[in-house]
DNA sequence: TTACATGCAAACTCTTTGCATATTA
DNA sequence: TAATATGCAAAGAGTTTGCATGTAA
């Protein structure tokens, strides 16, 4: 999901926060990393991410990409989703919870909220005597639209 | 789920039918591989499958299992699960559909069924216009029964 | 005897780590 | 200046592929 840039801001503030809080710093590419999530509203991989923040800053390195997701997933502002092609995918982790639709043709991603899953996920698990810590719910479908472009191997 | 030694039986014969519809044959590291799949019931990696399949055949290969697998996906007689741990899991796809509740804590796999939230899913789906082709819920419970080992490193 | 299957090792993809250098408080 | 961050390249994990050899119809 976009984001607005009022929230990018206040985004970008919690991790300097938390960077704070673990005397670790808030550079121009951990800001510049973190951003483009932020701004996508995409389910990025690191590559995807790797390629868009190149265009701002040269030379930036794969290994500061992964280092940045990793520590801003620890820090519970980026969440990861992987949905089956064997590459992790990040997004900002504000906003509502949603699950997903990824469509085996196009490979687009669309995102759903509804709360009687998630009631009815909570009742299966309460009735076994588990707690949910989270959950992941990935529907596949086919699109079958003009706008479709079916242009990427299908999953 | 563990699976009664007749539908064993007829799960190979199906095996055996799809590879001679291809042209390929039944050898005994296939049906080794497959057995072993239908037989444990359980979600094996492609490692805990090639070292169980080892007690009964010294010298078989990860390529083997790993073409077999693959095959087997192919013809639907498999089913791939990924937990989020960066590792294929194997499942017979004999048997009704389920979905998955995960102990964060001792990894245990749990399966589970629910018509309403598969309704539900649909009904989301059809909503936006789209068609399910498949999809994949897996809850991420802990436990916290005396019974859980929680000896792995959590997910 | 011809095609398919296997085992091994090498290649591959995605991700992480080691290390010397650069940058920041 | 002392600690953290970076970029590069090398290492890792899991999986796939190439190739010579083995096996089955």
């Amino acid at each position: 999901m976009a984001i607005s840039e009022s929230l990018v801001k206040k985004q970008l503030v919690r991790f300097q926060d938390e960077l704070f809080d673990r005397g670790l710093r808030l550079t121009k590419q951990r800001e510049s990393i973190f951003c483009m999530v932020l701004r996508s509203g995409d389910h990025l991989s690191a590559e995807d991410l790797h390629r868009k923040v190149r265009d701002e800053n040269r030379s930036i390195g794969f290994a500061t990409v992964y280092r940045t997701l990793r520590l801003l997933v620890d820090v519970n502002l980026v969440e990861v989703r992987q949905f089956g092609d064997g590459v992790q995918r990040y997004e900002s982790a504000a906003g509502d919870h949603h699950d997903h639709m990824v469509c085996l043709d196009c490979r687009k991603v669309f995102e759903f909220e509804n709360d009687e899953i998630e009631r009815l996920q909570h009742q299966v698990a309460e009735g076994q005597g588990f707690e949910i810590a989270r959950h992941r719910l990935d529907l596949y479908v086919r699109c079958r639209r003009a706008n479709c472009p079916n242009i990427r191997k299908p999953l």
